[in-house]
DNA sequence: CGGTAAACGAGACGGTACGTCTAGTCTTCCT
DNA sequence: AGGAAGACTAGACGTACCGTCTCGTTTACCG
C-alpha cells in the first residue's frame, strides 16, 4: 500500500475505510482489462469502485502508483525456490517472468508502466521495492535479459506468448541461449 | 514520412511546404529531450516549430507516430555488417541496440512509444517496418534478449550505462552470458 | 458585450459563434430565476445552454461579468425623458429604480453582484459603464438615496413592494420624502 | 451567541469552551479585514483561532451567521439618543448609518451579507433582530433611504466616505435631502 | 466516585465546483 | 488546396471547500 505516510502511525482523525482501498484496487484492475491503461482514468476507477476521485487522491500519488499496485500484488511477487542448477532456475525464472508480464491485468500494465516509470523518481523506487525480494540475489545482466526479453517479446510479438505449442517453444528457446549460448 | 495517404498522391492545390516538416521533426526531437514525452503536446510541437496544430494534423495521425519518426531517423536504423563469427556480431548487435537505445532522443522517446505501439496496431506496423532492414535475419528470441535487455536496462539502471567503465562491462557481460551461457 | 479584447478588432482565425452568446445569456437570465445566484454554476449554464465550460471561459472573465450582462440588458438601462418638474422626475426615477431592481432575473442577480463587485474593481467598472448612460446628469447624493432605497427595500422586506396597494404606498411615500422633505 | 437551539439548555456533557467562541469571533473579524468574505472558509477561521472546523459547525448553522455576529457585535447596534427635532435626529441616523457600515470589519461583510441574507431566512430574521432595537419607531421609508444611501454609496464610491472633506459634505447633503426635499 | 454525556483535536468521508489543459475538428480569411 | 489563426465539443486534470462522520480523549455534572 503506498500511502502519503508510510509509518503505521497512531491513528489520530477519522480512519481510512480498507473497503474503499480494495474496491479500487479491484476497480482498477478489471479496467485495466477492459479499457487499457491509455483510457484509464481517475474518474473511471472512482466510479466502478462506488466512490469519488478525491478519496483517490488521498491514497495514491499519481495514476501510475494505482497501476503498479493493482497489476503487481503481493502474490505475484514471492521469490521462488532455487536449486543451485543453472539450467533449471533459468528455466524457472524465464517462465516465472512470462508469467508475471502475461497475466492479463500485468499485461495491460506494464506498457504504460514502463512510460511512467522513466518520468517519476518514486515510481521508479516503489517498483523496485515491490520486485527486490523476489529477485534477490541475481545478478544484474542476467536480470536484464529474462525480464527484458520477457516485457519485449510481449510487446513486439505478444501473439507467440499466448497459445501453447509456440509459448513452450519460446521458453525453452530463450533458456537454451542463455545456459548454452548462441554457439550450441 | 508518414502521410494520412500513403500514396505518392498527384499534387492537386497548393503543395505542403516541405520546410514545415523538417522544422516539426526537429522540434519534436528538441522537445523530447527538454521536457520529456509525457509532456510532449501537439501545442508545443508547433509553437517551437512556428506552425500550427492543424498543419500537424494533416501530416501525422497521433502524436506517437510523429516521435517515432523524429526519434528513429534512417541514420539510426541502417544494418549492420556481419562477420559470421557468433561472438563478434553479438557483440556489435548488443552494442548497437545499446547505442540507438542510448541516444538521448531515441532514450526519451523509448518508453513512452513502447506504450503506444500496444494500444495502436498502425504504430505497431511503423515501427517493425523502421527496423525490419536493420534486423533482418535475425532470430527472433536472439532479438529480445538484446533488444529487452537494452530497454530494460535503461529503464532500470540507466546510470550504469551512461558512463564507461560499467557500459562496457555490462557490453560485455551481456555478450559473454549470450555466447557462452551461464554455465561458462 | 464583455470580450476579453475589447477592441472589433479585424477577425483572424474561426469567428466566435454568436448564437452561443445569445443561448448563453437566455439560460443564465433563466437560471438565476429558478436556482438562484448562490447555486448558479458554470457547468448548468453551459449544459442549460448547450455548449460547454470553455466556451464560456472564453467570453466572460468570472461568473459575476456574466450574471451582470444577463440581469441588465440595454432594455432596462436605457436614460429616462425628464420634464424638468422635481416633483415628477423623482418619481420616475424612483419607480425605474424599483421597476429595474424588481424584475425577477434582476432580483435574483442583484445580491450576489453586490458582494461581487466589491471584490472585483475590473467588474465595478463594467457595472458603473453599463448605468452611466442611463443615469446621467443626477447628483450622486440623490442617486444614492433612490438606488439604494430600492436596493435596500427589496433586500429587507421584499414582500412590500410585490403586490400592489403596498407597492405604490411606498413609491408615494419616498418620493414624498424626498421631494419635501422629513418637516413636511 | 447564535446557538443551533435557543433554550439555556440543561447543561450535560462537558461544557462549551468559551474562549473558542472569542478567539474564533476575532479571528473571523481580522480575516475578514485581510482577505475578504468572498475568500473566507471555515478552515481558515478554524486555523487562525486555534481550533477546528467541527468545532465552528457546532456553533454557527452558517459562515454568514459567524460573519454577521462577528461583524455587528453589541456596541455597533445600540439605540441612539433622539431630540425630537428632525433635522438633529436625521442627521444623528444618517451619520450612524455611515458610522456602522464604514467600520472596517462592517464594510467588508456587508456585501457579502446582503447577498447570503437573501439566500437564507434565518439569517434575515437574525440581521433584523440585531437592529431592531437601534432602529426602534422609525419609518421604513425612511430607514430604507438613509441605510439604503449610506450602502449603496459604499459600494459605488467608497472613495468619497473615507476621507474628510468630502465625508462630511455627503453627509450634509443627504440629510439636506432628507430635511427639505430636493425643491430647496 | 464512577458513569454518562457532550465537548475536544484530528482527519477521512462523499460531493461538487473550480479553472486549466489537451485532443481532435471546423470555419474563416489569405496566399 | 494549403497555411495561419482561433473557435468548437468533449472530457480529464488536480485542487479547494463544504458539511458530515468517526475516532480517541478530556471535562464537566449527576446519581
Amino acid at each position: 500500500m503506498i500511502t502519503q505516510t508510510d509509518a503505521p502511525e497512531q491513528a489520530s482523525g477519522r480512519p481510512r475505510d480498507g473497503r474503499i482501498d480494495e474496491a479500487v484496487l479491484r476497480a482498477t484492475a478489471e479496467l485495466l482489462v477492459e479499457v487499457g491503461y491509455a483510457d484509464l482514468t481517475w474518474a473511471k476507477v472512482a466510479s466502478r469502485a462506488g466512490t469519488t476521485r478525491p478519496a483517490l487522491y488521498r491514497r495514491w500519488p499519481s495514476l501510475a502508483h494505482l497501476v503498479h499496485e493493482a497489476a503487481f500484488p503481493q502474490s505475484l511477487t514471492a521469490p521462488f525456490p532455487r536449486t543451485g542448477d543453472p539450467a533449471t532456475d533459468v528455466r524457472t525464472m524465464v517462465a516465472g517472468a512470462l508469467g508475471a508480464f502475461a497475466h492479463p491485468v500485468a499485461r495491460a500494465a506494464a506498457p504504460g508502466l514502463v512510460a511512467a516509470v522513466t518520468a517519476d523518481p518514486t515510481l521508479h523506487s516503489a517498483l523496485l521495492a515491490r520486485f527486490s525480494e523476489a529477485l534477490g540475489g541475481i545478478e544484474q545482466p542476467l536480470l536484464d535479459l529474462i525480464a527484458g526479453a520477457a516485457l519485449f517479446a510481449l510487446l513486439l510479438h505478444p501473439g507467440d506468448l499466448d497459445a501453447e505449442p509456440t509459448r513452450t517453444a519460446w521458453t525453452d528457446r530463450i533458456t537454451a541461449l542463455l545456459t548454452e549460448g548462441v554457439t550450441a
